[in-house]
DNA sequence: GCACTATTTTACCAATAAGTTAAATAACGG
DNA sequence: CCGTTATTTAACTTATTGGTAAAATAGTGC
């Protein structure tokens, strides 16, 4: 299973049981029967949830008596972020024409000529 | 197929080709067969992943005679940032004490009883 | 209309994911 | 030790995903 981090990350947060489980954690570390609580759905399924958290980097597990508390992970939340940070400048063009003009300029250096063939139907 | 909108876009983000893909339109509007030509895959796969995108509203697509450019769109984006920023503090939690202690305010509050059976093994 | 280019659709396959129930493990507490 | 609680593993089912090749569709240009 050679998934790339990133894409596994991304893959675990692609679950709205994941997710929930994730905002369930931001209000501080419990064990899993608390976890799987709110849904109704069985043991093992929440503990398979769990696991792709884990494996995501999103969460880590420590052990207290027969309990497995988890917790959320920051790493794997800051390489999304990072990566979101790419294209941050994209979506907050704020009506800016400057980002937009530059957005164009690197468009044309990126794909040059290729459509020089035809460019639009003439009127009709 | 009723999948929420979020888990749509996470789920397009966690794959490498989709995420390059998107890095290339980060440059610029593009065709489909200039999107293709990094990738060892042949055109329907390219063609998929472009539905997927699109699906998943990260990109958008228009006609130019026979082309179909594809372009960023900027909500979906937004979108995940949105999630993503209610998780910012947990990660930005720079050594600040107050932060960790609040965490564990809200943790106790949110987990209150529960483990009042046995804390810890006393010492062996 | 015909040949050509760009792209999508269809039909198929193998691998993965999400859930199930039943059984196994782990740790406590008397 | 035994019974109980918490959690995971195993085995299985069904649906989805990512890829393929071959055929269909859409638009251009002579």
């Amino acid at each position: 299973m050679p998934t790339d981090p990133l894409s596994a990350t991304f893959s675990a947060l692609a679950d709205p049981t994941r997710r929930a489980i994730l905002a369930r954690l931001a209000l501080g570390e419990t064990s899993v029967s608390e976890l799987a609580e709110p849904f109704a759905m069985s043991m093992p399924a929440i503990s398979k949830h769990l696991k792709v958290l884990e494996h995501a980097g999103l969460i880590a597990r420590s052990r207290d008596a027969q309990w497995r508390p988890c917790r959320l992970e920051p790493a794997a939340f800051k390489t999304v972020d990072a990566w979101l940070d790419r294209y941050r400048r994209f979506w907050e063009a704020r009506f800016d024409r400057l980002d937009a003009y530059l957005q164009n300029l690197q468009a044309a250096e990126a794909a040059p000529q290729k459509r020089t063939r035809t460019k639009k139907k003439p009127s009709k």
